[in-house]
RNA sequence: GCGAGAGUGGCGGAAUUGGUAGACGCGCUGGAUUUAGGAUCCAGUUCCGUAAGGAGUGGGGGUUCAAAUCCCCCCUUUCGCACCA
């Protein structure tokens, strides 16, 4: 090994590295063209990062899972597009900024430039041409154009409702940033608050986001599971109760119309405005009261630990129901959501779990009207759990016998024909509540005039920046409406006196359409222009972490569709294929974090084993969709040796031999040993190109290391042969090792063109497979042998040469032959009995 | 509690989807080289057994000539949802 490492230049990493990336940077191999042009064009989209003080491991492996898929693209012909930016706007930028006592702006950009830098260290093929970053105001512009477009159709909107309140960062969530009734960010139990929120109507857009999931084979499962979850569509029926005294309707929303005749009670929720018409007595109204200001006191943590325990208070008031006159006492209880359906539920305590634990707790009657057969019956008295699955209805008047679907459909149709209740679906989903009370973010572009109200910045007027303060720390109220110069301003209508919206925009608002920018990334006047941005949509493969399945996918999903109906894309999805790649924990599986000390930072590794070997080591570890458990010196031995060892040493045995890489090599021009090597080939070319696919690169560094040993154990005479096997490698290891690749490549003689310019290797379809097969010969399923037998071969010969077998035949001796299995080119199994 | 996924050597992980389980790599053992260490190379490495042979993919049952793979029950674990009427 040594004496071959004198003869080719050593394999300087530094120097390698940094004189391909120069390279690649001044033939502009990445940058793509507006439009793909005749190749088939390939959209790869990783997800873009908050830029925090530097890269982490992940983002390493997310990135270069990313760019092996597009060199791979590249090198199969397509014209591929892979862009980068900063999701910049936001809280944890300006936390960092805070405490440091910087202005978030500087602290942004100074992180930009340094994990640019690490970025561009690896060699990541992105398109740096087209990088945007969400906090520039030539970006943020049509951020703003966006929300106005929703705006004008009536899509965004602004209305006073309780909120999700974080007192630690003093701001508004989402829902979908609230975690087990915490803040996603800060761990800090979140409050109920009532304020003034602009939302944006993502409900109108329910039903499209369940159905299309349908359209998305190339999404995992899972993440459609957690979608559709998530969104949670249901249909039911609403069926007007009546209030018995002040006859005010009590409309409620059931997806069992079947159990309404066993409905014993009804509740409402302590927050519903209903509570004070219902006219209560001194005395129910005083007890009312008091729950609903110890409910008040109940956070969000408490109030879901508490499934078990349901409470309430009676408002002696009674509903009438309406199939059946019945007057049924009024409740006001906890387990109902004031945010869903009505705020109000029919309690049937016979067939809902929850409603079964409250009666039995305040002694409400309970009347069963659904039996699990004809045969069984159900006793109230002596159940010891709600019944809840579909069954025969009973004491329900004309409707005893109906079961299930029928069931649901006699009883709906009766409501809606006698005109007090209607069938309906309802929606976990909320609208998506947008305002925050912070500083670094999108200025919300709305005028608030006393005249004209809610007046849209012109477009001309475009962006509203954000201005610079001395004060952007959180109070509780958004910074900016302390800055008179910034508030203060004219009506584009009337051009009164009038004052700009104080809040910023949440930052998923930025993230929604940042793949729709990168299409057209210099565009002053719109936010990309449609020709452009068709012909590279939809995004052929999107990689990013689970964590956003139920927040930025579904945003994202909701703002392309919202486009596709005001005409800008023709497309009615964004992303055909999605993988979600594993994270890098620590050897232990623990989260890196600085406070723990077992933070792996990709800068080190690439110092000291390179960006290649590091490249190969991730890799190698696992498949991209699993977790790994980064443990360095356990990685990178392995690669660091194959690299070292036997890869980049192949260069010195190439022979230049004007090699046509077309070319297949015919069976007889071989000698026995460089046949072998060939299949090895084919079979290395089929194993990598596959594993492309499924992105399981781990195998395909595995089915090289086995081709170069293979290679390096036999005498090869045909020069061309020993030529395409190194060059089809070194085109196989580019998109997972490509400074490696280039160098290898260069040394081999192409001085002129990129091995990325070069043709993705095709296997010859007749050397897959061996001339001469090993055959695995079982006695009764149990493997007694193997007999080498020529490919093709028939049964017959087969079980002759197996019975040759000394082993097999003493497994034989003595037995009869009931059967004899042959799985050509696999196995022979003898059935034998006695 | 509900839903989805996963469980294979000491470790990371393979297995063409029902057909020779453990590819490839780490680690380990022995040997070679070396003043020594490191590095490198060769051989071995699922477990029990000197061997013949037997057992073996979380546990138990089943289907099949043949099961890591398909079916049923259970255990463990990861993730998601968690009063959604």
């Amino acid at each position: 090994m040594t004496e071959r490492r004198d003869k080719i230049p050593e394999y300087d990493f530094k120097n390698i590295e940094s004189k391909w990336q120069e390279r690649w940077n001044e033939q502009r191999l990445f940058e793509a063209p507006a439009h793909p042009g005749d190749a088939e064009k390939f959209y790869l989209l990783v997800m873009f990062a908050y830029p925090s003080g530097d890269m982490h491991i992940g983002h390493f492996r997310n990135y270069i899972i990313g760019d092996a898929v597009a060199r791979q693209q590249m090198m199969m012909g397509k014209q591929v597009l892979h862009p980068y930016g900063w999701d910049a706007f936001g809280l944890p930028a300006e936390r960092a900024a805070i405490s440091r006592n910087i202005h978030p702006a500087v602290w942004t950009k100074q992180n930009i430039s340094v994990s640019g830098n690490t970025l561009k260290k690896t060699g990541v093929s992105f398109d740096w041409s087209r990088e945007v970053a969400s906090c520039d105001p030539e970006y943020y512009k049509f951020t703003q154009w966006m929300f106005i477009e929703l705006f004008k159709k009536g899509l965004a909107y602004r209305q006073r409702g309780f909120v999700n309140w974080c007192p630690e960062d003093k701001t508004v969530l989402a829902n979908e940033q609230v975690v087990d009734g915490r803040c996603e960010r800060c761990g800090t139990g979140v409050e109920k608050k009532e304020q003034v929120q602009w939302y944006f109507k993502i409900t109108d857009y329910a039903n499209r986001l369940v159905d299309d999931l349908d359209d998305l084979p190339g999404w995992p499962d899972n993440v459609k599971t957690m979608q559709r979850e998530w969104i949670g569509r249901s249909y039911g029926l609403e069926v007007d109760f009546t209030i018995e005294e002040t006859s005010e309707k009590l409309p409620i929303f059931t997806t069992r119309p079947d159990t309404i005749f066993g409905v014993t009670f009804m509740a409402i929720a302590p927050e519903s405005e209903l509570i004070e018409r219902l006219g209560m007595d001194p005395e129910h109204a005083a007890q009312v009261e008091a729950y609903k200001k110890e409910v008040a006191g109940r956070s969000d943590i408490d109030r879901a630990s508490i499934t078990d325990d349901k409470d309430g208070v009676f408002t002696g008031k009674y509903a009438i129901n309406p199939y059946n006159g019945e007057r049924v006492q009024l409740w006001v209880a906890d387990y109902v959501l004031s945010g869903y359906g009505t705020g109000a539920v029919m309690a049937v305590p016979a067939h809902d779990t929850r409603d079964f634990a409250f009666a039995r707790k305040y002694d409400i009657p309970i009347r069963v009207v659904i039996h699990p057969d004809s045969e069984t019956v159900l006793d109230a008295q002596t159940m010891s759990e709600a019944f809840t699955e579909y069954g025969p209805m009973v004491n329900s008047g004309q409707f005893d016998g109906k079961s299930g679907k029928a069931a649901t459909d006699a009883v709906s149709d009766f409501a809606e024909n006698k005109d007090f209740g209607r069938r309906r679906i309802n929606f976990k989903l909320k609208d998506w509540s947008i305002s925050r009370q912070r500083y670094w973010g999108c200025p919300i572009p709305i005028i608030h005039c006393a005249t004209c109200g809610e007046v849209p910045v012109p477009f001309e007027d475009l962006p509203v920046e954000l201005p610079d303060v001395e004060d952007y720390h959180p109070k509780g109220r958004s910074p900016l409406s302390d800055v008179d110069s910034y508030m203060n301003t004219t009506c584009p209508k009337c051009g009164g006196e009038a004052q700009r919206d104080p809040d910023t925009m949440d930052t998923f608002v930025c993230s929604s359409w940042y793949y729709l920018r990168y299409l057209d990334p210099l565009n002053e006047n719109e936010p990309f222009d449609r020709d452009k941005a068709n012909a590279w949509l939809p995004i052929d493969l999107y990689i990013g972490g689970v964590t956003h399945a139920t927040g930025h996918l579904i945003y994202f999903r909701f703002f392309h569709k919202f486009l596709y109906d005001i005409g800008w894309i023709n497309s009615k999805e964004p992303a055909t294929r999605l993988f979600n790649h594993g994270m890098v924990s620590d050897s232990n599986g623990e989260v890196m974090s600085k406070s723990k000390g077992n933070v792996v930072s990709p800068m080190e590794l690439f110092e000291e084993h390179g960006v290649d070997v590091s490249r190969l080591a991730m890799f190698f570890a696992a498949p991209s969709d699993r977790p790994v458990g980064w443990d360095t010196k356990e990685f990178v031995t392995g690669p660091e040796k194959f690299v070292y060892g036997r890869l980049y040493p192949m260069v010195e045995n190439y022979r230049s031999s004007d090699v046509d890489l077309k070319q297949y090599f015919k069976s007889d021009e071989l000698t026995s040993d460089e046949r072998k090597v060939y299949i090895k080939l084919n079979q290395t070319i089929k194993r990598v190109s596959e594993s492309f696919e499924r992105l399981q690169f781990n195998t395909a560094i595995s089915s090289l290391m086995e081709l170069t040993r293979d290679f390096d154990a036999v005498e090869i005479q045909n020069d061309h042969l020993n030529d395409a096997v190194i060059l089809k490698t070194i085109q196989l290891i580019a998109p997972l090792a490509p400074h490696l690749a280039e160098e290898m490549w260069q040394l081999c003689g192409f001085d002129e063109d990129s091995v990325f310019k070069s043709k993705w290797p095709e296997y010859d379809p007749k050397a897959v497979i061996g001339d001469v097969i090993k055959v695995a010969i079982q006695v009764n399923g149990r493997l007694r042998g193997t007999v080498e037998v020529p490919v093709g071969s028939e049964k017959a010969p087969v079980e002759e040469a197996a019975k040759e077998n000394e082993k097999v035949r003493a497994h034989l001796d003595g037995k009869e032959i009931v059967k004899v299995i042959y799985v050509p080119g696999r196995l022979l199994n003898f059935v034998v009995k006695g």
